[in-house]
DNA sequence: CCGCCGCTGAACTGAACGGTCTATGTTTAG
DNA sequence: CTAAACATAGACCGTTCAGTTCAGCGGCGG
C-alpha cells in the first residue's frame, strides 16, 4: 500500500500505533496527550513524530485501522441459506453483542464526538459498520425473498429496520449508563425483534 | 429551588448562562473556552466566575437547563384517545423531526462525547428524553390495548421497538453526515415504522 | 451625598500541551 | 576500526487556557 509504504519508516511503528490506539480509546481526542501515548507506546516523542506529522494525522491513522476491524468483525457473514427465523435470530445476536460490548461502545462514542472535527472519521465508521451490516441484511433478504421464505418490498428499509430493531433501548441504556443490560434482556430485545420482523414481513 | 438560590446572585446571571449554551452547543465542552462564553455572554470573567466556581459546573447546569427543555419538547403529549395509525404516526413525526433537527442532533453528540466524563449528564440527558418518550409511548399503548385496538403482551419493549423504529437509518445518517437526509426518506421511515408496528400488534 | 454592591476589563499565574531541537546512542558500509 | 547515517530520549519552547486579582465605575437605597 502506498500510504503505509509512506509512512512505515521503523521498528517501532506497530508500537506507536497500538499505544496510540490504547490512549486515544480511553481518552478521546482532545483527552489524549501526545506524552501519554509516547508513554504507554514506551516510546519518544522524536520517534512519534518521526512517524507522524503531527496528532491529527496519527489520529486519522487509528481510526482508520479501528474502522477497518470493525468492518472485519462484521464481515462474518450471515448463513444465506438458512431459514428467516434463525438467519436473523443469528444476526440480531452478532449485532446486540457489539452494541453492548464495551469496545463497540467506545468506537461508537469517539466518532459521534470526533465527527464533527473529523468528517472523514464519522464517514468512515458509517461505511464500515452500519453500512457493511445494512448490505449484508439486504443480500439476505433479497436472497430470502426471491427463495419465496419472505415478501419483502423495500429492502432497504427493511433491512434498516432489523438493525434498529436490535439495538431497542440496549444502545441508549449502554451509551448514557443508566443501568447495565442483563443478558436476559438482551435476549427478550432479540426475540422480540425477530418476532416484530417475520409479523410484517413473512409469506 | 435551593440549588438556585445559591447560585443566583445577580441580573446577569442569565446572560451567562445563555452565553454558555450557545457557545457549549457549537463547540463541546473543551472546545468551548471561557473567554469566549464571556465574549458570547458580553460579561466579564470576573461576572461569570462569580456566578459558578468552574467550567465544569457552568457546563453542568447548561446542560440540565437543555435536558429540561428537551423534557418539555417532549411531553406534548400523544392523542391518547386516537386510534392506533393516527396516534403512532403523530408520534414518529415528531420523533424524526427531534432527531434529524439541528438542534436534536447537538444534544445527542455532546451528551455522547460528555457523559464519559460527566456521568450525571449522561443519566439526565437519558432520563429526560428516551425516557420519557418511552413513559408516553406506554402509556398510549396501555390505553390502546384497554380500549381493545392492540394487542401489547410486553407494553416497555414495544414502546421501545417503536421509538427505535423512527430512528432507523435517520440517525446514524445525519450523526455521521453520509448523506443528508431528504423529506421523502423520512416519510417513508414514518410509514415503514408504523406499519411494521401494527402488523405485529394489531389486534 | 455617601457607601454599598454588582459589574468591568485587563493583567497575571500556573499548568498543560503540541511540536522542535540537541545531545547521545546504535547500526551499517567501507 | 571508523565514519557517516539514522534512531532515540527528553529537555525545551511558544502558546493556549482555566481561574485569580484588583483598581475602578455606575446605579441605588438611606
Amino acid at each position: 500500500m502506498a500510504t503505509a509504504t509512506v509512512l512505515k519508516k521503523g521498528r517501532k511503528f506497530d508500537q506507536v500505533l497500538e499505544g496510540a490506539r490504547t490512549v486515544f480509546m480511553r481518552d478521546g481526542f482532545e483527552g489524549a496527550s501526545v506524552d501519554d501515548i509516547t508513554r504507554e507506546a514506551g516510546v519518544s516523542k522524536a520517534t512519534l513524530y518521526s512517524y507522524f506529522p503531527d496528532k491529527r494525522l496519527l489520529f486519522l491513522e487509528v481510526a482508520r485501522a479501528e474502522c477497518a476491524r470493525q468492518a472485519d468483525a462484521a464481515i462474518q457473514t450471515i448463513d444465506m441459506t438458512a431459514a428467516p427465523r434463525e438467519a436473523l435470530t443469528a444476526a440480531a445476536r452478532r449485532i446486540t453483542s457489539f452494541i453492548t460490548s464495551d469496545f463497540g461502545q467506545r468506537v461508537y462514542r469517539i466518532c459521534v464526538a470526533e465527527c464533527d472535527r473529523f468528517p472523514d472519521v464519522g464517514r468512515a465508521f458509517y461505511q464500515s459498520g452500519p453500512l457493511v451490516v445494512r448490505q449484508r441484511l439486504a443480500d439476505y433478504l433479497t436472497a430470502a425473498t426471491a427463495r419465496g421464505q419472505l415478501a419483502v418490498d423495500d429492502i432497504p428499509l427493511a433491512a434498516d429496520q432489523f438493525a434498529e430493531l436490535c439495538k431497542a433501548n440496549l444502545q441508549a441504556r449502554t451509551l448514557f449508563g443508566a443501568t447495565p443490560c442483563a443478558p436476559a434482556e438482551v435476549e427478550r430485545t432479540i426475540v422480540g425483534a425477530v418476532d416484530m420482523f417475520l409479523a410484517r414481513y413473512a409469506v
